[in-house]
Formats: structure tokens, sequence, C-alpha cells
DNA sequence: ATAGGGTTAG
């Protein structure tokens, strides 16, 4: 500006307030000072950049000419910065004031005003050299300096500054209050903060909407979510920040139901939803994995244009990859105009989460081309990757970066790595980078835990069990279930009941995951009671069963042939409306045809839209167990004519369908398919099929068969081949093949049962007999786990498959009786 | 005064 034009008409405030435009309204003589002043003060609180600076160059331009300015105007147009965020216009003035001389600087006022304007733009060093010198401290300086410590994350000091102010005798007012309890909030203080919120009470600031919001957010930071909630109860006028904290609150601390219920009552209230509540509402639905609420969310944030903005973006991602949704993940990413290392991160974990390698790198690529850099988050994720694909070369290169980028110190960038080594069965190596870390959390330790409880090693779980616990780290419940599943996969079954019993006088309560952990565990290792008890056990402490725990029990059911029980369990998935996927649906359709009922069954396997290949082996594995092998032939030419790549159970199950039905032709026909057309290699068993089928309808090709095949024959083979000589009479083939039988060292039991298996495979039940007598004679004890099963099953295709008129219940008081008697025997 | 991403157990 070069120089000013003065109107002649006087100004009045209202021409101020309305078109405060001072070339053309300032008048010159200096009785109208007054308003000037109000013409400051007017453009200090509703300042816009352009008018505020005009006005500085204004009172600059007066100043030079000597016009009397106050203090109070220097003071007004600070303020203005402050709104404004505008330092260089601020340190403009400020440098004015230091020039007017030491008799106008020094002045509470102006002086106050200094440390809330560098407060404000958080300029630390400014605030701290100014307001060591000012002679002068009242509330506002206080309350500014212990804004921007609380602002900038410096805690401690804010809290230290605002006991200091306290004992130099300021009373904290209702300004300064929300920060002290920010602060008291990110250091977790939360005694600090019932200290603060005593003084609240005292000072009678509790109705005080900021202070209320601020005490809920500060007891939702500390985990204090009982005192969070009766804040926000006895408020008596509550705004969106309130339900906002409450919101996130929940969120933050895993309560992600209690989070939704919160939106829905804030809807309910008509409260007007922000950014703040759309982000948590969709992060608490993301944990959630509810994809309805979230999509509903997305819609609200639509409707009220808050979906825009990059968090919300991030959040959708978020929401949409954790619930599986790919291409709506991929739809927001692509609409996202401005993509942060958040938002690439998230789609990154998308990916990862997808188990697509090639998809993942390729992104991670993309991300730098687009001038990015990864962070640790970056490194985790790609690491993880790395471990789900056992992709040891890949997960050696992101190690190196780590080490590089110093990377190596974040806990989950470490904790990820050792997993990674661990999954690509690198087990030293995972020990190795665990034992150069300096600090180590309860996480890192829970990783190396989970490492060698995933491989058996009991022993070295419990060492480390225990030299985390000397290292002052007490283990949390995901340390205890790692060491009840290093037990368990160890056929440690006693000592894992006892790890159960111990945790609790540990004060450490059993999960969902350690209940699952043990009912699983325990069907692998026989106790398929145990197995129930505990499940059913797990339900009256109130702990709800999900889809991999019902899995769990669902398999206890089939081993048992608990029809009554699985029935039961399916009711309950019925009940709850769980989400009946392909993973739980295979455990049903397995359960039911297990349990003899092959109806059931199939209405189950019909309920499921995408088929997954498990989904169908436990099918067609559940007709040839009912003797229904055209079922089982039609269902594998159904699937294989619409495209699906059937695997080596797929032809295991229908080869024994085959030779169920004696179907030769059918039989060789899909044994040459499986070699030629879906490259899959035939193992033992299968060639087991194959020369059983050859062998019962006589024909001779089988010892062809044999001769050719790439292993040494095993006993299933040689009872296959022993069958063969019987039909062609072949008594001294028969009596050769009896003495290759006779060199599995008989008196090994688990010879023994492969004989056993040998002659039930071929429904030789007499021998089978005789072989069990033999055993008894000669005292051979037996694992009940594995000939008795053998032979229950095959009895059980004996009798389902239309050859006896027993019903369903009978076959299975049959099967009960056959597996005491067999327990009997193992007793004995 | 409130808000987004990564690590450990089935």
């Amino acid at each position: 500006m070069s120089s000013l034009q003065f109107p002649t008409t006087p100004l009045t405030p209202s021409s101020i307030t309305k078109s405060p435009n001072p070339q053309t309204q300032l008048t010159t003589p200096k009785h109208h000072q007054i308003l000037y002043n109000s013409y400051f003060k007017h453009i200090s609180i509703s300042s816009k950049q352009g008018n505020l600076q005009e006005a500085v160059n204004i009172l600059l331009e007066l100043d030079s000419q000597h016009f009397e300015i106050g203090a109070d105007v220097y003071g007004d147009l600070l303020q203005g910065c402050v709104y404004d965020r505008n330092l260089s216009l601020g340190k403009q003035i400020h440098s004015r004031i230091v020039k007017k001389g030491e008799s106008f600087a020094k002045n509470d006022y102006i002086e106050t005003k200094l440390v809330v304007f560098y407060a404000k733009c958080d300029q630390l060093d400014d605030v701290y050299g100014l307001f060591g010198r000012v002679v002068e401290k009242n509330v506002f300086s206080w309350a500014a300096v212990i804004g921007v410590y609380c602002r900038m994350g410096l805690f401690e000091k804010g809290l230290l500054t605002f006991v200091e102010m306290v004992e130099s005798g300021f009373e904290g007012d209702n300004f300064v209050i929300p920060n002290v309890l920010k602060a008291c909030g990110g250091l977790l203080l939360v005694g600090f903060g019932k200290g603060v919120h005593g003084y609240v009470i005292k000072m009678g600031f509790e109705d005080c909407v900021f202070v209320a919001s601020s005490l809920v957010d500060m007891y939702g930071k500390c985990g204090a979510l009982e005192d969070a909630r009766k804040v926000f109860d006895k408020m008596p006028e509550r705004n969106v920040v309130t339900w906002n904290s409450l919101m996130v609150s929940y969120s933050q601390n895993g309560m992600y139901e209690e989070a939704v219920r919160v939106f829905a009552d804030m809807r309910k209230e008509d409260v007007q939803p922000t950014v703040v509540t759309m982000v948590s509402f969709l992060s608490a639905t993301a944990n959630l994995c509810a994809v309805e609420e979230g999509k509903q969310g997305h819609s609200i944030a639509v409707l009220n244009g808050l979906d825009e903005g990059n968090i919300v973006g991030t959040s959708l991602i978020n929401l949409y990859s954790k619930t599986g949704l790919v291409k709506d993940a991929e739809k927001v990413f692509r609409k996202m105009v401005k993509k942060d290392v958040v938002a690439w991160n998230l789609m990154v974990s998308c990916y990862v989460q997808e188990q697509d390698i090639e998809k993942t790198l390729n992104l991670c690529s993309d991300m730098l081309l687009n001038g990015l850099k990864f962070d640790s988050v970056t490194m985790t994720l790609i690491a993880t990757g790395a471990g789900d694909s056992q992709n040891l070369k890949l997960g050696k290169e992101t190690h190196c970066q780590c080490i590089r980028n110093n990377l190596m110190s974040d806990m989950a960038v470490a904790s990820s790595i050792i997993d990674m080594y661990a999954k690509c069965n690198k087990i030293h190596e995972a020990r190795r980078v665990f034992s150069s870390l300096q600090t180590k959390d309860l996480v890192l330790w829970n990783t190396l835990l989970a490492a060698y409880a995933e491989l058996g090693s009991s022993g070295e779980t419990l060492k480390l069990f225990y030299e985390m616990q000397l290292e002052g780290i007490p283990p949390n419940v995901i340390s205890w279930n790692s060491v009840i599943l290093a037990f368990l996969k160890n056929g440690q079954v006693n000592e894992a009941m006892v790890s159960f019993s111990e945790m609790e006088s540990f004060g450490v309560e059993a999960n969902l995951i350690t209940h699952t952990i043990l009912v699983t565990g325990l069907v692998q290792n026989g106790y398929v009671d145990e197995a129930i008890t505990i499940f059913v056990e797990m339900q009256e402490k109130g702990i709800k069963p999900n889809i991999v725990s019902i899995v769990g029990v669902l398999s206890a059911c089939k081993n048992r042939a608990s029809l009554q029980l699985g029935k039961a369990i399916h009711g309950y998935v019925l009940r709850h409306e769980m989400h009946m996927n392909s993973v739980l649906a295979t455990s049903m359709v397995d359960m039911y045809a297990k349990c003899g009922n092959i109806i059931q069954s199939r209405k189950v396997f019909d309920t499921i839209l995408v088929k997954q290949l498990p989904l169908i082996n436990a099918m067609i594995s559940g007709y040839a167990l009912h003797g229904c092998h055209s079922e089982a032939i039609a269902i594998f030419r159904e699937l294989t004519n619409e495209g699906v790549n059937p695997d080596s159970i797929t032809f295991t199950n229908v080869l024994s369908a085959c030779r169920h039905c004696g179907l030769i032709n059918e039989g060789v026909e899909i044994f040459v398919s499986m070699v030629t057309k879906y490259d899959v290699a035939p193992t033992m068993e299968h060639y087991g099929c194959v020369v059983s089928l050859l062998s019962k309808c006589g024909k001779f090709e089988a010892f062809r068969l044999v001769k050719n095949m790439p292993f040494k024959p095993d006993s299933h083979i040689l009872g296959a081949l022993l069958v063969s000589c019987r039909e062609h009479n072949e008594i001294d083939i028969a009596k050769h093949l009896t003495e290759n039988l006779s060199k599995l060292e008989p008196d090994n039991s688990g010879n023994y049962t492969a004989l056993s298996n040998a002659y039930a495979a071929n429904e030789m039940w007499d021998e089978v007999s005789d072989l069990r007598s033999l055993m008894k004679e000669k005292g051979i004890k037996k694992n009940p786990g594995c000939s008795w099963v053998q032979i229950g099953k095959e009895l059980h295709v004996f009798v389902a498959s239309d050859r006896s008129n027993l019903q369903s219940d009978e076959i299975y008081a049959m099967l009960a009786l056959l597996r005491a008697e067999m327990m009997a025997y193992v007793s004995l």
C-alpha cells in the first residue's frame, strides 16, 4: 500500500460491520481513533486473510505517521493472527512492538497476547523464551503454555506446568482443564485424571461441555470405560464431540459393539455426524466385520457430504478390506485424490489379507513410483505377506531393508520378521532375530512362543515361558494359549489340562481361543468326549462360540458319530444367524456324513453357492462313505465339467467310490485323467483303489500295475492282490504275497494295524477277526485311534451301502460298541 | 475436547 486516502465521512459502527473497507471509510482526524480501534477489533475477530493483512498494513502506516495507537490494538490484531494461524503476519506485528521500545513492549497485555499467539502457532521455542521473561504471568499465559505442550504431545511438561501454575496460586479455568485432561489421557495417568476430575467438581466446571467431554475422552483413553460412561450419563448438555468421545472410547478399547450402539443412539437423538463420527464408526464396524452396518455408515457419510476427505476414505478402505470386499476397497482407493501412505498401506494390507502376494508387490512398486516411501507399517505388511506365502527370499529382503532403515526397534516390524522366519520353517533364524533385539515386549515373546508351540516343541516353549517371567514380562492369555497348544501338539494332554487350570490361578482368564485350542487338540489326540465337555463348559462360562470353535466341535461330533450333538450345533448356527461360509459348511457336511445323515449333508452342501474344493471333497467322501457311489461320481463329473480342478484328495474319494461300485472302466479312466489331465501325482492310496478294483473284478492286470508302480507296495496293495489271487485260485502267488506281508515285521503293532486295515479294506472280516485274536494272544496293544477307525469306517460302508437293513442308530450303536471293545482291548 | 493403517494364540 503506497499512501492512505482517508475518506471524509466519519464511520458508523454499522458501516464497519457491513463493509469494512478502510480505504473508503476511514477519516483522518485523531478523534476517530475509537473508530479505528473498533475497525481493528472487527477485523481481528472476523478476520479473513486479505482483510487482516490490509488492517495490519493500515496499523503500521498509522504507526509510522506517529498516531497514538494503544497496546490493545496490537493485541487485537495479534488475536486476528491467532484465528488465522498467520505466523508471518504476527511476527511482523511482534517486530514492530519490539521496535517501539521497552516501555511499550513491557506490558502484561501485550506479553500475554504474544505468548498466546506463539503458543497457538505451535512455536514452542518462542513461547518458552517469552514465557520465561514475562514478569507478570496470568491465567491466560499459563493456559497458553500448557496448551502448546499438550498439543505437541509433550504431556509430562504440560502436566508439570499445570502443577506449577496451581502452586503459584493460579486457578485453572475451564479452558486449561481440557488440555490437562488430554495430557492425563495421553500418559494413561488415570489417577491424576481422577484428581483433576475432583478439581473440576470443586471448581464447578462439571457442566461445561468442553470439560466434561474431555473427561469422557480421558477416562476412555485410560481404559476406564465405566467412569467415561458415568460422566457421559450425568451430563446435562452434550454435543457431537461428547458423543464422538464416548464412541471413540469404546472403539479404542475393543468394545466395538458398544461403539456401534452409541452411534445408533446418536442417530436417534438427531445429532448431526461429523467426520470424526464417521471415522470411528467405520473403524468399529470394520473391526466387527459388520458389512451391513459399515455399508450403512458409507451411505450416511455420502448423504452428509463427509465421504470426500482422506481419513474417511482410508476408513472405508479399511472397512472393505477387513470384510473381504476387495473390489469395493479398490474402488474407494482409486477415487481418492490425494493418497497418503496410510491409504496405500491399507490397500497393501488388503492384498496381504487376501494372500495375493503378486498384487501386494505390484502395489508396493506402484507406491514407490508415486513418490511415496515405505514406512514401518508397509514393512510389517510385506513381512506378513512373505510369511503367509512362505516366500523366504522376499522375507529376507524385507528383513535387510528393515535393518538398513533402522526399523527393527519397532516391535510390530520385529515380530512380523520373527513370525515370517518361523512360518518359513526357519525357527533358528527366528530365534536369532529375537535374541538380537535389545528390548522385547509381550507381543515379541508371544511371537516366539507361538512359533515353538506350532512345532509342538513344548520343552522350548515352556523354557521361554519361564524366561519371559524372569525378565519381568507377565504372560497374558495368548502366552498361556501357546503353552497349551505346544503340549497338545506334542501329545501331552495331561500337561495341557494342568496348564489350563493353572492359568486361572495366575489371574489369566481363558478365552474363546483357549477353549478352541483345547477342543481341537483333544479331538486330535483322541479325547473326543473331553473335547465336547470343554465346548459345553465354554458356553456355560458365557463365551460365545465362533466359526473356528464350531468347526472344532463338529470334528469331535464326527469322530464320535454323535449326530445328536452335531444337529444341536447346526441348530445353534442357524439360530445365531452365523454366516455359513465354505469352511463351516465343509465341516458340517463332513459331520452329517460321518454321523449317518447323508441327506442333511447334501442339503447343507446345496446352500453354498460358490463351492470350494474342500467342500466338494467332503461331499464326495460323504457319499463314498454311505455307499452312494454313483452320487459321488456324479458330483465329481458335474464340478469338473464346470471347470473345478480336483486335487489328490478328490481322486482318493472318487477312486474309492469306483472301487466300491466295481466300476473298472470308469475307475481306470479317472485314474488316467488324474495323471494326464490334472497333473496330480498318484499316491499309494490311488494305486490301492485301482489295484483293488482290478483284483476284485478278477483282472490279472492288477499285478502288472503293481509291478510298474513307483512305490514299494504296502499292506493295502498286497491285501488287494491277495483278493485277486483268490479269484484266480493262484495259491502260490498268494503264499508269496503272504510272506511279503509277514516281512512287515508283524510283531510291530503298527504293522498289525496296517495288515488289519488291508483286510478290512477288502471286507475280509474273518481275517480281521483272526488277526485281532492273534494280537490278543501275543499281547500286542493297539493305538485306539488307528485300526478301529479304519475297521469301523469300512464296517460303516458295508452296512450303509444297502447290503444291510440296519437303521442308522443301530449302526452307530455298533460303532460305539466296537470302539468300547477296542478301548477295553487297549487297556488290557 | 473427539478421528484413519501394521505385529502374537485356534
